[in-house]
DNA sequence: GCAACGCTTTGATCTGTATCAAGGCGTTGA
DNA sequence: TCAACGCCTTGATACAGATCAAAGCGTTGC
């Protein structure tokens, strides 16, 4: 078929941008080899991007598809009875997006693009019949999702019982570490979400983080202009999400001074 | 074969203990109609019970199996650089244990026995390696392991952000739910952990867990001796779970008083 | 160019919960 | 029966971070 063709040749294009996806250990490693490689591509769907604020799939609504993200950013919220919104988590370039539905066959969050986002759609009842063909897909499935969602909850557990300035340092660094495992620097890079964002994501008032990053500055553990964060020690930062018990800031300049 | 045909006696017999247990999703609608009810039944060991205390895998071990309570409770846990154990979850009889080192290969956190405990251990390769062969037993895997987890992830984001008092409402109401679900009295239980081990969960000071209790009770909505609570105002708790904004306490006596 | 708006920052105050410090009470062992 | 221990409770105090209030400052639209 001529389509078949086509997205064959489109495989060859996005391998580059799929490389550093959450689903590389899935598309690659086992589709590369098998002839079956033109079946998983076939599935996944580029879609034209979001802009800020579009909504890629909305709480209670059916669940189609899992996405990853390709370029941009998404949050995933859930709004309370009381309208408030809270933010559960954000989704930066190659990680999965959706996984929550799977058991429930609804989405119980939002999804909603922080900047300008496009993305990859995996209808997952095609996904799922394929994982029954191609032997080794399956288990590669599970353990790509558990790691998704276990990452997820890790943070969460980092956050909880965390001082406000170590929530701020763990987030930092796990911003940097998923951006440099996708090939971006790991020391200066674009907070994709707003002050606001953040403080709702880290269950803090924004006042508090505004106070946290200047705090942060002064210290000389990063410098903040906007959105625009380089992390000047890093070492500093992961220093004070260790141990609750570590006296922090207190003492002015950098703690690398002598 | 002999071996065989005990497993299917013994298989009759555990069915109706199974029957409540979060795995049964995958033993019965699945393993029932088909002839390899025996070789799924096979692979899940009956282990001999642990006691108070008793580990039943270490954080760094190899990860070989996953579990399933049957009696007793269990505690998840991580111990930081300094020391310090955090309690990460909980898990009561018909739950699974284990899961979130199925992207690692190696368990992440200690589980350990509460009380004494009977657990079901189910060699994950044998799962998996069975889960190829038998049609929809993938799918079942797959959708069991994200509810089990997922279903943490949402405890942990509803205590996140809440006052004192809302955490320990939505715990108890959690194991309210968690325990009816399995047949038992949604308002008259025993609690499986200490108030230390609760307040350490909650991410609370040991002190506070004990004031809290006092005011539940002033208030009306539980009665506790000891470990031994009854839900006298299951309404009233869920009530204040909600929107943070809603007052609490406050007032003398229970709610529903007028 | 200016006004209006939203986001961020800064300052002052207030409060929930931790922490410190004892005291009660049930349990274990002699 | 009593002592010793651990767990839980109770009270007093301290502090991190929320909240209230208002002022900068960059953006958007006219």
């Amino acid at each position: 078929m001529a389509e078949k063709k086509a997205n064959a040749v489109q495989l060859r294009q996005i391998r580059e941008a799929c490389r550093t996806c959450s689903l590389s250990d899935l598309c690659l490693p086992v589709a590369l080899e098998s002839p079956d490689v033109d079946a998983l591509d076939n599935i996944v769907q580029r879609r034209r991007p979001l802009s800020r604020g579009d909504v890629l799939y909305r709480a209670g609504g059916r669940f189609n598809a899992i996405y990853a993200v390709r370029t941009g950013a998404l949050k995933s919220m859930s709004v309370s009875e009381d309208g408030e919104e809270q933010i559960t988590a954000f989704h930066l370039p190659g990680e999965l997006v959706g996984l929550d539905a799977i058991s429930f066959g609804t989405h119980p969050s939002t999804a909603c693009a922080l900047e300008t986002t496009s993305i990859c759609e995996i209808p997952f009842g095609e996904l799922e019949d394929l994982a029954e063909e191609i032997p080794g897909l399956q288990r590669q499935l599970l353990r790509i999702m558990s790691k998704e969602i276990f990452s997820e909850q890790e943070m969460l557990h980092a956050l909880a019982r965390r001082t406000a300035e170590q929530r701020l340092a763990i987030l930092l660094i796990s911003l940097s570490d998923r951006f440099s495992r996708r090939g971006l620097s790991a020391t200066r890079f674009r907070l994709p979400m707003s002050r606001h964002e953040l403080s709702n994501y880290l269950g803090l008032a924004p006042e508090t983080m505004s106070r946290l990053f200047r705090r942060f500055a002064e210290n000389g553990w990063i410098t903040a202009a906007g959105k625009e964060i380089v992390l000047e020690d890093p070492q500093g930062l992961r220093a004070m999400t260790n141990g609750g018990s570590a006296p922090v800031h207190r003492g002015i300049g950098r703690a690398s001074d002598a």
